[in-house]
Parts: structure tokens; sequence; C-alpha cells
DNA sequence: CTGTGAATGTGAATTTTTTAACATAGGTTC
DNA sequence: GAACCTATGTTAAAAAATTCACATTCACAG
């Protein structure tokens, strides 16, 4: 099928049905339906199907799908089938546990650049990383290919670290500081906010008492 | 209006308007109309009618909204207009620097508890807390009256976790480990996943440089 | 106290997303 | 190598979410 628009939603699923697929390779399932898949995922069958059609055709008709090439071929389709060059600024308390964290090389996001505008923290070495004052972004985003930007300062920071990163010739930024900013339209802007999560649970389980 | 279901798309909304809101009360906006604060938040300002309209009438025909009330009001309808006890499993990386973090409490999230499994942790101190043994999760739930489990385990030991949770008596769980996992229907399960966010940047940067 | 202007709240129209249904293709068996 | 079986890919239907459009209501001015 292929097509132009894919939809947020459709995204966010993919990531879902590579952390399950990977869980079937570990387990040896070589095959998988969408069915199967569906379920371990807490979806309908036909939501994968049109998912995967966005992108092409993966799997074989009658017998389901290749578990290990339908990793492969999402990946591809979403572009993580190379590395991508981020940047960090603010190497606070989440700036570390992101810097720590292996999952980001592993799924081919290599933070390569840690920038923070304390002296007291320029030229700590966090996890094999220099920290960097902030000022040498724009050469630090040239001589090391940076692509992403990853925002980590405090809320009120956030726009300027933004304008730093956009003035460096960075590609994409993900936001993880709670406020708005504003960037070129050309620049790919995303929010991280895990507390509509928490905020979700509260109304839910105080709608469920309410039923009682 | 008032509805019973409310679309997992308009929590998350909401989060943005209280926190878009907060910031026109610190500039010391009283008032503010739907269509400011859509372009404040990047929607569409009948979007944002309609989301409140779900839960009530907050607005004054040809005026607008008051800031300060229409935040009081969004809170309570999430039912986060009072505190709720968590207890987060895992005091890793990521757990510590949800400990760190001051925006649970003020959003009243209040972390009371915090478990590990790792002999070498338990009883250390993190901000002010004391990390208790795993097997003292059901004592703890109760006695502190815990009601949301956070799980911030590596992935395969986050199923172990939220089963000690639901036996503990949980109402909810926020699994942070990227693993599918399987709960009675009466708990509330959320996923945190910021990684389809990195997604769908590679994916929409490697989209926009095949356009050129 | 009435008229005016402005922005809400809502029903209707549109768009998007999800689900259902099934014809089609590929593997397997005999 | 034909017939059968199974699960895909796709088209059509249903549901859900978003946007439009405007009648309604409130504040305020004259
Ligand atoms: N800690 C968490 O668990 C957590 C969770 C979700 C979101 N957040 C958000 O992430 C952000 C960081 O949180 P934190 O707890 O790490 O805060 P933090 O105060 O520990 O770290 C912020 C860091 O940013 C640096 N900084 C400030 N201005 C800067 C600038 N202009 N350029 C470069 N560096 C700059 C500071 O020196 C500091 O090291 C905040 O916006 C917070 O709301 C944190
Ligand atoms: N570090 C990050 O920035 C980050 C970001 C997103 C998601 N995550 C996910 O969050 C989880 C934790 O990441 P981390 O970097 O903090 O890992 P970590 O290894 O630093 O921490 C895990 C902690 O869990 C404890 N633990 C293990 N089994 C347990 C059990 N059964 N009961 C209680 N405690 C137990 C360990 O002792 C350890 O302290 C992982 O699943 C990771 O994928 C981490």
């Amino acid at each position: 099928m292929k097509s132009e628009h894919i939809p947020k939603a459709t995204i966010a699923r993919l990531a879902t049905y590579i952390q399950v697929l990977s869980e079937f390779k570990r387990e040896g399932t070589d095959v998988v339906s969408s069915e199967r898949l569906a379920e371990a995922c807490s979806v309908n069958s036909s939501q994968i199907r049109k998912d995967l059609a966005y992108f092409g055709e993966f799997g074989v008709r009658g017998v389901g799908y290749y578990v290990q090439d339908l990793i492969t071929s999402i990946k591809r389709s979403l572009g993580i089938d190379r590395a991508w060059n981020c940047g960090l600024v603010g190497v606070g308390n989440l700036g570390r546990a992101l810097l720590r964290h292996r999952e980001f090389s592993r799924k081919g996001f290599i933070i390569r650049g840690a920038f923070d505008c304390d002296p007291y923290k320029i030229g700590e070495i966090v996890e094999g990383m220099e920290i960097v004052c902030s000022r040498q972004l724009p050469a630090k985003v040239k001589e090391l290919s940076l692509e992403i930007g990853i925002i980590t300062t405090p809320p009120e920071r956030a726009q300027r670290a933004a304008n730093y990163l956009v003035g460096a010739g960075i590609k994409g930024i993900i936001n993880f500081a709670p406020s708005r900013i504003s960037v070129p339209s050309h620049i790919l802007l995303e929010y991280v906010d895990f507390f509509h999560h928490f905020y979700a649970a509260a109304f839910h389980i105080r709608f469920a008492e309410h039923q009682e």
C-alpha cells in the first residue's frame, strides 16, 4: 500500500511491536501471526496489518510474519536501521539517568555530546563522556554531526537551549522539560511528558471508585 | 455536557492546558480565551472547548476563562485536586531521578515508599527516603495507603514487581520498564515509553530529507 | 434597562482511525 | 501438480475524534 501520512498512534504502536517481537525472538519463536502479536500487544489484529501496510508487505500469506525479518522491516521503515547522533543539553538528575541508560545506544540513538552551563559541571566525566559548555554547541554539533537534540534543562531554560540547538543546525528536538517552546517549522519537535500517564491513572482510579 | 468515556488524547491535552495556564498565571494573565490558549498549545480552539465540555462548563460567554479557576476546575476534573500516595519499585538510575524530581509532589503524586531487592541498596537513604526491601511491599502498601505503583526495575523483573504490587492491593501501576505485563482487569495500567518520540523524530527527519 | 459585542458551549459536518469482512496468495499435503 | 488450508493485504463499514459554524449567554456601555 505505502502511504505518505502516518498517524502518530501508528508510530507508537510500531514501537510496541518491536518490543514484543524482540521478546518473541528471545524466546525462540521464528514465525508469528498478526493474531498472536495482536494479543501480546493488546490491540486488534487488523490494526497491526493496517499499520504495517503503510510501509509495505512484510508477511507471507497463510504463514504469518518471520519475527526477525519483521523487526528488520519495521526498523527500516521507521528509519532506525542506522545510528542517530544525539546531543543532550542539561546534565542534571534526568540528564544523567539518560546518559547512563544503555538502551539509547542499543536502539541506535547515540548520545555523543553532553552540554551544561554550570561551571561546576563542565569538565566532569559522566558515563565516559565529558560535559561540555553549552557555548560550544555550534562547534560540537558540526564536529560530531549531531542531528537530534535532547533538552533536559529546567523548563525556563528550555527555549534558550532550543535556540542554541536550532542555531547550531540540529534537525530535531526532544524536549523533556515541561514547557512549550517554539522552533522553526522545519525543525521536528517532540514533547516528552509522562505526567499525563499519572493524570490518567488518577482519573481512572477515582472514576472506578465513583462507580461502586 | 458531562460524559462518561474520555479519550486518552483529551487527558494528555488537559495536562498541556494546565502547563500553559500555569505559565499564563505566572505572567499575571487573569483571563484567557480558548483561541489564545489554543494557540499557545498548538491545537484547535474548539478542541479545547470540546475537551472541557466533557467535564462541565468552566467559562464565561463573551469573556473567556478565568485562568486560576480553570486550572482548579481541570485539576478537580482529573482527580488531582488531592494527593496520591505512590510507591516506587526499583531504585536504579531512573528510579533515583524520579525520587529526586520535585515535580511529583508539586503535582500531588507523593512518593512515600521506595523498594528494591538489592541488599546493597536496602537501607540507603535517597532524597530523605529509606530504601526498603521489596518483601515488605504488602505491609508498606497498607501502612502508607499506597495507591499507585511505579515500576522502574529492569524489564525482566517488571512482571514480578507488578505481581507484588497487585498482591499488596495497589490500585494502579505505571510501568517505565520496556516490557508488557499482565495484571487483573480492575488494576489500571499505564506504560511509559518515550522511545516512540525518538522513533517519530527519526522517521520524520528522514522523511523530510527524502522529500528534498 | 435595552442594545451591542464577544466568546462560550454544542449540534452537525468532516476527517481520521479503527474494526470487520473477505478475496487472494503462498505453502503444504497427498 | 492439483486441492486444500491458513493468514495476509485490502476494501468496505463502523466508530471515534476533530473541526466547523452558529445560536446562546453573559458583561458592559450608553
Ligand atoms: N528528574 C526527573 O525525573 C524528571 C522527570 C521528568 C521531567 N523532568 C524535567 O527535566 C528537566 C531536568 O530535570 P532535572 O531533575 O534533571 O533538573 P536538574 O536541575 O537536576 O538539572 C538541570 C540541569 O540543566 C542545566 N542547565 C540549566 N540551564 C541550562 C542551559 N541554558 N544550558 C545548558 N544546561 C543548562 C543545569 O546546570 C542542570 O545541570 C526539568 O525540566 C524537569 O522538569 C525531570
Ligand atoms: N535510565 C533511564 O534513563 C531509563 C529511561 C527509560 C526507561 N528506563 C527503564 O527503567 C528501568 C530501570 O532503568 P535503570 O536505568 O534505572 O536500571 P537500573 O539497573 O539502574 O535499576 C534497576 C533497579 O531495579 C532493582 N530491581 C531489580 N529487580 C527488582 C525487583 N524484583 N524488585 C525491586 N527492585 C528490583 C535493581 O536492584 C536496580 O536497583 C529499566 O527497565 C529501563 O529500561 C530507564
